[in-house]
DNA sequence: TATTGTTATACTCTATAACTATA
DNA sequence: TATAGTTATAGAGTATAACAATA
């Protein structure tokens, strides 16, 4: 007797449904797809923010990602701890720390960036790439409609 | 003197990035669209699925959604609990509940459905119609790349 | 032997509140 | 008074492993 195949209901015409559907197989293949290098998703995003914003602070970067300043301290920790971010007192501003990527982070950076254009074409094999092209912008539009972070008044 | 302006780096053309950021965008607003209900994301899709599929157990719940069985109990438990979700032996299958909506489930799903319509017409604000549906169709094509769910062999 | 549901547990991610040091 | 970073903590969400009852 066949499998009957069972209705999503109320979700099935939600975009956010698919939305969050879609972002759990990219999560389960970048997952597979960063094995073996100890960077996760996030710390990765931090790592591509302090090497694109070389001398940033840790609460732009929270900004940046949507990321809570409590929380960016153990990311940054875990980040300086491996040896990829550089961490040194702002001249300027001596409550904050200007970060940096070493050599190190630079040369890792590199390597995830070509495992995840992998990731990315793996996940994105069945669009053309107008198609992606307006994934992309579909999805910067709804972005946009994102709340601000950090602690509102 | 003006703020600059960071830059995400290699994050900018990642589709799982903005994938990430859209979602995260939509979770917020779901969240404060729920405020008052009770009802989170997740057991929201529950509560969907068993609507839709009367009679469904725990388990098919669990694939249909990508849960896992061990973290179908309290979900379940959950909403029971509430007085939204009838769990009953299966007397097919002694070992199975069979899971139905109870007339008060049914009638917070209908509240639910309604908020998160307005919720979606807020975030999709900025897209067509046109545009809308080749959001679903793109994000479906892209779903279809998840791994399926489930302790494998 | 496989499957349904269960318990216990652990890890990640995210959130809040209260603190310090500098500005 | 506001801001950068910190600590402690709590709640979701999700993962694994081992077990009982039933198929």
């Amino acid at each position: 007797m066949a499998r009957e195949q069972e209705s999503v209901g109320a979700l099935a015409p939600l975009a956010g449904y698919h939305l969050r559907r879609a972002w759990s197989a990219f999560s389960s293949d970048f997952s597979a797809a960063m094995e073996g290098t100890g960077l996760r998703q996030v710390p990765f995003a931090v790592l591509s923010v302090v090497a694109a914003n070389p001398g940033i602070n840790q609460g732009a970067v929270g900004r940046v990602l949507g990321i809570k300043r409590a929380n960016m301290v153990s990311l940054i920790n875990e980040l300086v701890d491996k040896g990829l971010v550089d961490r040194a007192v702002d001249p300027n501003d001596r409550r904050a720390f200007s970060l940096k990527p070493t050599d190190g982070g630079t040369a890792t950076l590199e390597d995830a960036v070509a495992r995840i254009a992998a990731h990315e074409q793996r996940m994105l094999a069945d669009l053309s790439p107008q198609e992606q092209a307006t994934l992309l912008d579909l999805l910067g539009r709804i972005e946009r409609r994102a709340p601000e972070i950090e602690e509102a008044a």
